[in-house]
DNA sequence: GTTGATTTTGAGCGACTGCTCAAGTTAAAA
DNA sequence: TTTTAACTTGAGCAGTCGCTCAAAATCAAC
């Protein structure tokens, strides 16, 4: 009974992120959202209810697909620890033009909503604590492995690849350092395990 | 001849800068603005031509500040490497509360302005480019003065120690996680040294 | 074919945006 | 004191914003 939907969510979420993840919250239409995903406002308001309903719903996807993205690394590396080296050069090296942005976008999103208590920020935090979450039990099992001692705890080394994963991305977002990547993205290794 | 201008440039662009700088440029409004520089449309436009106008002469002016805050930590401490690390425990520890944003306004602005062609986003790359030759002369004091030897250049200092800062400040911008902050910089500054 | 619940459509509302400019105010020069 | 160029004021313009909702379209059930 009835009519029944026209768009795929996936498909309508996934669009939107990239969209939002390009330009920011703020400085994201709806009338750029509506053409991007190819939904009428009608249509969106009843599906995810405002505009930051549809962001929020965008942002979690990020952050599962960022966590997707990192298991494919690791299912064919042959260590903890290659697997994510093999993401980090994906992102900051291969992904880097074809990618939104060059910045992931979880720090966009902590960076542009600085009111304490709007709900964007918090969600923001929310889930770049899911995520080091996600990253301190991939530590685990390197730690389990051998790949890495036990000086630092697993949640100690998840926040230093934060530091250095987020530190590095910033710098690379401009022209003309592209060479730099690499033999910092070794460096950043060869710090994990010597730490 | 005429009347006389009625606001300090200087303080204008201040207040404007710190507004900037806690809710970005998107989301900063002229009749905010208004308000927090105590000016109307009029003035501020014959003053500054536009609000990108005013954004920018804010963006540089923290720049500016920046430098000259280092000046300051460099002036009453021994070293450069101490004078740095006082700048960043401030940053980091101190001000983190009493600042308009935990992010440094340079890498807020260089991840709001995604069009690459957009001339807010050229002068996030100038100054950036400004501000990290600065820092490189001051690694190369360091070198000078036999705190650093010379494994790296003081280009590559300076690129390492953006990249650890950089990375801190965005950790950090988030609650609960305070403590961990003065022995992260300790480890930051052991690394430098340790290159 | 008819019904009727559900989804899509898009004109358009009220609020807000960046900004303009005619009128008013000010004070140095004449 | 008068003049006049420089500066300030704020009502308000044209455009965009997020969003609503009555009408049209859709399609499973009968």
């Amino acid at each position: 009974m009835a009519n029944k939907i026209k768009f795929e969510r996936e498909t309508v979420v996934r669009l939107a992120s990239q969209l939002f993840w390009q330009k920011g919250f703020h400085a994201t239409s709806t009338r750029d959202l509506q053409e991007v995903i190819n939904m009428r406002p009608g249509s969106i308001y009843s599906a995810f209810g405002s505009k930051e309903g549809l962001y929020s719903e965008s942002l979690k996807d990020y952050t599962l697909q960022m966590e997707s993205q990192i298991e494919g690394f690791l299912s064919s590396a042959d260590t903890v620890l290659g697997g994510l080296r093999a993401f980090v050069e994906n992102i900051v090296i291969e992904a880097k033009d074809c990618s939104p942005s060059a910045i992931c976008m979880l720090v966009k999103a902590n960076s542009e909503f600085a009111e304490k208590d709007a709900n964007l920020y918090e969600l923001s935090l929310n889930l770049a604590a899911q995520f080091e979450a996600y990253l301190t039990q991939l530590f685990e099992q390197a730690i389990n492995n051998g790949e890495l001692n036990s000086t630092l705890t697993a949640l100690e080394y998840a926040r230093f690849f934060q530091v250095q994963f987020t530190g590095l991305r910033g710098y690379f977002n401009r022209p003309g350092v592209e060479k730099l990547a690499q033999p910092m993205i070794d460096q950043m290794f060869l710090l994990i395990k010597k730490l």
